[in-house]
RNA sequence: GCGGAUGUGGCGUAAUGGUAGCCGCGCCAGACUUAGGAUCUGGUGGCGAGAGCCGUGGGGGUUCGAGUCCCCCCAUCCGCACCA
């Protein structure tokens, strides 16, 4: 009998599940190591193919590890909140959970089928109420919580209140959304409710007016991630721009952190740098403009001479990067969001300010990237005083300052700044050199057609700071104004804080009920908050969120929370969950957290960069503060794995007929591309009878055929539907089994890699597994294993198999690792030896790959464990060691002679022979080397 | 514009600075077959009858020796993008 895949996976998969072998439990005599998954969205899709790519190379690794002596944590569940479950239930009234569950159930059946080395014990779904008891009871942490910076942690909110009863805001260094002034005898007489507004200034999850990215066909605001280029990551809706009121985490606190925790991980250097990016330190200055009476001269007048906080009445905060520059400031600019534009704007300036702002506000996000190049601003008649020159200076508004980066208010510098050049000379400002490449080398700024933004050159024009470099200018600028009392040196970050609620049904509820307009925790003994029932997943006539329509959603008598938590909520802290999953007093225990510690390696896509992989830092970071989990960082080792993209195949019609042309010949006509299923090609070879059955319209296609075949085209394309390039594991596994598919996705390329999904090569591993499995068994199907001694030549195969797969393990080299086997197989077979002593540990090598062919095997060579249990054997060097070597001797690197040595002989030894070879004297010709270079085992360079 | 990465046969890919193209697909030839989308054997970078010569996106450099290291250019992909 032949390989019978389909009975060998099935059954194993059985007794794998029945007798838990991959179940794991803490065991202190052995070192633990995490292999953890980004855990999947079960959508109504099911699996494809690019899905399981990290999947597989993760099991290898973790059942590599446990051969290795470790004690593997290796789980999997479900992120099973989220948009599309909703956007169905919307469409079809069928509640999410339900579709829910049929999506995870035949997610488990694909997964299972592929034989994965899953604690399936430990699963749970971030929908799970015992599960997001626990995001719920981390929420109210994070609420009750506010930032020390002067201990660079988190701390209890109590302690500020305490802070605030005995001295007020003195003193103070924390996180806060608006610096705030007020001493202990107003915070003692303020209400309950005024202190609980104070308090919503320093909470690490508050709640406040916020420009949002709105986006109407959704239903809902979006977070910085979830939006590109002004389009909604999921669904691709138009995002506009609207204040409201939200629940935001301060992730910006954790800024500094979160950069410098990138350099204690090992993470690629490109996914390190995207968030560096994303985190996006800058260092500057800022510097307070105070507002010039409308009469000119007298301005000192309202000048407050002294930074002592933000006085918007009198003067405007700026953040510059460049303080070398100061001097070439010859106008401000503020974003169309800023306060104090009313206020400042003159009265002959404010109908045309007012017309811009309202103008500017209501640009969708869309339309506002689109028009990055076209420049836009109006006057508002109102000056400001440079306190380093006393020069008055114009105030404009215009929406290439950002509302939420900075102060909103920027210093313009045409010169130097190519944004605040294009803005000068479209509106005919005046633009002032201060930095030039050498103190010669100053020019008149009229004649330029761009600015000069190098950072590099010495400062001019520029007063006491004149001739140092810009870096020297810089420090000395920023000390000057220090020392005038007008600013200070600081640093700032792009990264903004998260908006944290989301206007929709199927998310986790917050515990959050309010009494007298002020947001309250629900006591945490009575959590979880379980998500209530509605009959209807659409806002509300009055736009509520869905949360609105449920019966009785009040908290003893007090209204509750509509929002939901967003989608990175339950995804941010479940790899703490797997450690202790059951656990129904703590979120983990301390045991577990002690043994576990965190994620030795995490595999999963790099479009989670700047969302997910951020949040989870973030999360991990304030648990950590909190001394609940003991490591910083959560992901130590991180694997991108690469996307699979689609193949799709194509038919050329010949346009007007139903005649289809064969690739090599369709120049010959004229022709329309179509798109074709990719099962029904082989090799981009076409299956002509199954083309014509495929639709109806192609029942009586005729073909032109070029060497009686019929040849697609291909293209690389996105894996969708419409392209019909989908592929399903499925199908792999039933036409080659799960070891050939698993084999086969690692023998693609580097896991990291990209690469477009191609079944070609797929019969070569399928070739490989069955050639493996023949060495073994006879035609009929016995079990032809030999217990005779494997010569020296047998070893030395096994052993430089063994070397290779344990380099390429460690490496992630799963691809090399395939070509490994196949190596090892191709030299077993050539030898025929089907020896027990080298099937026994090739079996343990290749039961990580192909676990279900191991273990039949392990299983028919004796053993009653499983042979995930195995040692992953030893590599002996000795058999490793030949006798002689054949050397290539070169002749000024260039290859002329192979000549043999016994390997034992160095380089002494070596010389008298070769100088004694009568080929090497042909090629020396009388001359006398200059120098001998033996590469052991290698080459022989002679250098004449 | 800024940042990151990648360029090797017809294709996917492989090469601690040391004989470039391992392994696989495809292709060619052969064997066994009623048959082959089964299996096995051999061949397969280009040029050349041959010895040999030329070949890792292009151009320089370091080195006895470069796909690999350094500099410049070109192309492709990805991330960010009015972030002051």
């Amino acid at each position: 009998m032949e390989y019978n895949f389909q009975e060998i996976e099935a059954k194993w998969q059985k007794i794998w599940r029945d007798s838990k072998v991959y179940k794991t439990e803490i065991d202190l005599q052995k070192s633990k190591y995490y292999v953890l998954d980004m855990f999947p969205y079960p959508s109504g899709a099911g699996l494809h193919v690019g899905h399981p790519l990290g999947y597989i190379a993760s099991d290898i690794y973790s059942r590599y590890k446990r051969q290795k002596g470790f004690n593997v944590l290796h789980p999997m569940g479900y992120d099973a909140f989220g948009l599309p479950a909703e956007q169905y239930a919307i469409q079809t009234g069928q509640q999410p959970a339900v579709t829910t569950e049929q999506n995870v159930k035949r997610y488990r059946e694909q997964l299972d089928k592929i034989g994965f080395a899953f604690d399936w014990d430990r699963e749970f779904r971030t929908c799970d109420p015992d599960y997001y008891k626990w995001t719920q009871w981390t929420f109210i942490q994070i609420f009750n919580s506010y930032y020390c910076r002067k201990c660079d942690k988190a701390r209890p909110i109590a302690e500020l209140v305490e802070a605030f009863a005995k001295s007020g805001t003195e003193g103070l260094d924390v996180a806060q959304t608006e610096p705030m002034d007020f001493t202990a005898e107003e915070w003692n007489a303020a209400s309950e409710k005024e202190q609980q507004e104070i308090l919503m200034n320093y909470r690490l999850a508050y709640l406040a007016d916020t420009w949002v990215n709105w986006c109407p066909k959704l239903g809902t605001v979006l977070a910085n991630d979830e939006v590109v280029n002004g389009l909604s990551v999921r669904g691709g809706f138009p995002v506009e721009r609207k204040l409201m009121k939200q629940w935001i985490l301060r992730v910006s606190a954790y800024a500094e952190r979160l950069l410098e925790g990138l350099d204690r991980v090992e993470w690629t250097d490109s996914l390190k740098e995207i968030q560096r990016n994303w985190i996006g330190r800058s260092e500057g200055a800022a510097v307070w403009f105070p507002l010039a009476k409308q009469e000119a001269s007298d301005w000192k007048d309202i000048y407050m001479g002294q930074y002592d906080g933000p006085h918007h009445e009198t003067a405007f905060e700026i953040f510059t990067t460049r303080p070398d520059t100061i001097y070439g400031v010859t106008f401000m600019v503020l974003c169309p969001e800023h306060e104090m534009i009313d206020a400042i704007t003159t009265p002959e300036h404010k109908a045309e300010v007012e017309a811009y702002v309202t103008w500017a506000k209501n640009r969708s996000e869309r339309e506002r990237q689109a028009e990055v190049k076209k420049v836009s601003g109006v006057f508002t008649g109102a000056f400001a005083v440079n306190p380093i020159t006393d020069e008055q200076i114009p105030i404009w508004v215009s929406d290439y300052v950002l509302s939420d980066y900075g102060t909103g208010a920027i210093m313009a510098v045409p010169a130097h700044d190519s944004r605040d050049f294009a803005f000068a000379r479209h509106f005919n400002l005046p633009v002032r050199q201060v930095v030039a490449p050498s103190l010669e080398e100053v020019s008149d700024p009229d004649t330029w057609k761009e600015s000069l933004d190098s950072k590099t050159g010495v400062c001019v024009n520029s007063g006491f700071i004149t001739g140092m470099t810009v870096k020297e200018g810089g420090k000395a600028m920023i000390e000057r104004i220090k020392t005038l009392g007008v600013g200070y040196g600081t640093v700032n970050y792009r990264l903004r804080d998260a908006i944290f609620s989301r206007q929709r049904y199927w998310g986790e509820p917050f515990p959050i009920y309010y009494k007298d307009g002020m947001p309250y925790a629900i006591p945490e003994e009575e959590l979880p908050v379980t998500l209530p029932y509605v009959d209807e997943f659409k806002p509300t006539e009055t736009g509520e969120p869905p949360l609105a329509r449920a019966q009785n959603w009040t908290y003893k008598g007090f209204p509750m929370e509509y929002n939901t938590m967003p989608g990175f909520a339950g995804s941010s802290g479940y790899y703490l969950r797997y450690m202790d999953p059951h656990n129904a007093e703590q979120y983990f225990s301390k045991e577990a957290n002690d043994y576990w510690q965190n994620v030795d390696l995490y595999v999963g896509g790099a479009e989670h960069a700047t969302g997910h992989l951020i949040y989870s830092r973030f999360w991990n970071k304030f648990l950590f503060d909190m001394g609940l989990c003991c490591k910083d960082e959560p992901f130590q080792k991180l694997i991108n794995q690469g996307m699979i993209q689609g193949r799709s195949n194509f038919v050329y019609r010949v346009v007007g007929t139903n005649q289809y042309v064969s690739l090599g010949l369709k120049d010959q006509y004229e022709t329309t591309p179509i798109h074709v299923d990719v099962n029904i090609v082989h090799n981009d070879v076409l299956d002509l009878e199954a083309f014509k059955q495929w639709m109806p319209e192609f029942a009586d296609a005729e073909f032109i055929l070029e060497d009686g075949k019929y040849i697609c085209g291909w293209e690389v394309e996105k894996m969708s539907k419409s392209k019909y390039n989908v592929q399903n594991p499925d199908d792999l596994v039933e036409k080659y089994g799960a070891d050939t598919l698993r084999m086969y996705e690692m023998f693609l390329g580097p896991v990291e890699m990209s690469k477009p999904w191609d079944t070609n090569g797929i019969e070569g591993v399928f070739r490989f597994v069955k050639k493996f499995w023949r060495l073994y068994h006879n035609a009929e199907g016995e079990w032809i294993v030999s217990d005779e001694e494997p010569t020296r030549a047998e070893f030395k195969t096994l052993h430089k198999t063994i070397k290779k797969i344990e380099d390429d393990n460690e490496k992630f080299s799963f691809n090399t690792a395939v070509s490994a086997f196949m190596i090892c197989a191709n030299e077993l077979a050539e030898a025929k030896c089907n020896k027990r002593k080298i099937l026994e540990p090739l079996c343990v090598l290749i039961s990580a790959y192909a676990p279900h062919v191991a273990e039949e095997l392990w299983a028919e060579l004796g053993h009653t464990d499983s042979v995930v249990n195995a040692s992953f054997p030893a590599y002996d060097d000795s058999y490793m060691q030949e006798n002689d070597f054949t050397y290539p001797v070169s002749f000024n690197g260039k290859m002329r002679l192979k000549m043999t040595f016994p390997v034992t002989y160095g380089l002494q030894e070596i010389e008298p022979i070769l100088m004694a070879d009568a080929g090497v004297q042909k090629w020396l010709d009388g001359k006398t080397p200059k120098k001998i270079i033996v590469v052991p085992k290698r080459i022989i360079n002679i250098v004449l």
